[in-house]
DNA sequence: GTCTATAGTAAGATAGAC
DNA sequence: GTCTATCTTACTATAGAC
């Protein structure tokens, strides 16, 4: 019967999805703990309680699975930060700057909440051509603040953003070593005070 | 007689210092060119005129080459840090913030002399454990800075030592990015200018 | 001090049965 | 989709003659 082929199909798609999940789950916990080279492929799928054939069927290899993690991550941060600044929008916020700190904001909560990913990807330690892809995406982040502190009237808009956006970086990559939640979040609170004096783009 | 044995060393050490820079300058281009994972041993001997042999006489190894050229560079960062800080006090400056940003403009200065090899080091690519030597000179670097705003009566002494700090390490990062000296240049000018409105240290 | 040739090793990836 | 066993590749590092 058909059904039975669905039903077939179903139990096969949920049984893969969770041992891609169990694998991404294993991966992260081994990269954290040893870092990306000194990982090895049969320690994630055993703690993953998974094949090494296993691995190579969802995923193309080791590098793969890191940047599966990069990409959930970055992800994330890219939501709470747009969500961040519609809500301070919402909430009457007009202040161009103002604005772009509250996006900071939602950014940094991210970099809180999962410390132990986000100091795993600042140790820098990936597989070949990851520094690349990171790179690229600051690279992106400074030309956007840029045109940010352009439109805002800020005439040394690229030294503004690379002021900015290098305050962010370290914030978290310290955010990622801070004992605890406290300690982060006062960081954080810190910077962004900090930050707020720049009066960018309040000419 | 002891004076041929005197010569004999004298060429002898002569001849193994030049291999042994030769040995620096060719690593030094090559992991400029192909980052340290993919440099091989091979490739630098070869390009030094040198062998295999040679090379594990003088260092230790790949890593201890790379490390090498590291200290050289950091070095040459400290000294000129320091040297500007001095001539800057030399010439009457007694505001603090003026002092640490003549400092960090000598920083910046040996940054774009040498933007190839800063942004060699920038890529993050490097031997086993470099991150962590890595991230234990940026975290004295960033205590050093946390005591200075906090003699300086800064309250939110940590959070301005981040701020200062990550907009220093992108700074070196872009400046090495830069596609000539001049623009490298306008960068470092720009970022000291925006660092000095942050008030910070003037109360 | 320098060289050539060799060995060690380590880990990621693949083949093919179930 | 999952598994085990095997392979292969690429490199660093060493041994030992000159």
């Amino acid at each position: 019967m058909a059904s039975d082929q669905v039903a077939a199909a179903a139990r096969g798609t949920e049984r893969g999805a969770s041992t891609r999940g169990a694998l991404l789950a294993a991966a992260r916990e081994v990269f954290m703990l040893e870092g990306y080279a000194r990982a090895g492929v049969t320690d994630i799928v055993a703690l993953a309680g998974a094949s090494v054939g296993s691995l190579y069927h969802h995923f193309s290899g080791k590098a793969d699975l890191y940047l599966a993690l990069f990409e959930e991550l970055h992800h994330e941060q890219d939501t709470r930060t747009r969500r961040a600044v519609r809500e301070s929008r919402d909430r009457g916020t007009g202040d161009p700057l103002r604005l772009l700190l509250a996006g900071a904001r939602g950014y940094l909560d991210v970099c809180i909440e999962q410390r132990d990913l986000v100091a795993m990807f600042a140790r820098g330690d990936g597989p070949p051509g990851f520094d690349l892809l990171w790179r690229q995406r600051l690279s992106d982040w400074v030309c956007r603040n840029t045109e940010f502190f352009a439109r805002s009237g800020e005439p040394l808009d690229e030294a503004a953003a690379v002021v900015m956006t290098g305050a962010m970086l370290l914030a978290a990559s310290e955010i990622a070593l801070a004992p605890d939640a406290a300690a982060a979040q006062n960081l954080a609170d810190g910077v962004l005070k900090v930050l707020s004096r720049l009066r960018i783009g309040s000419p």
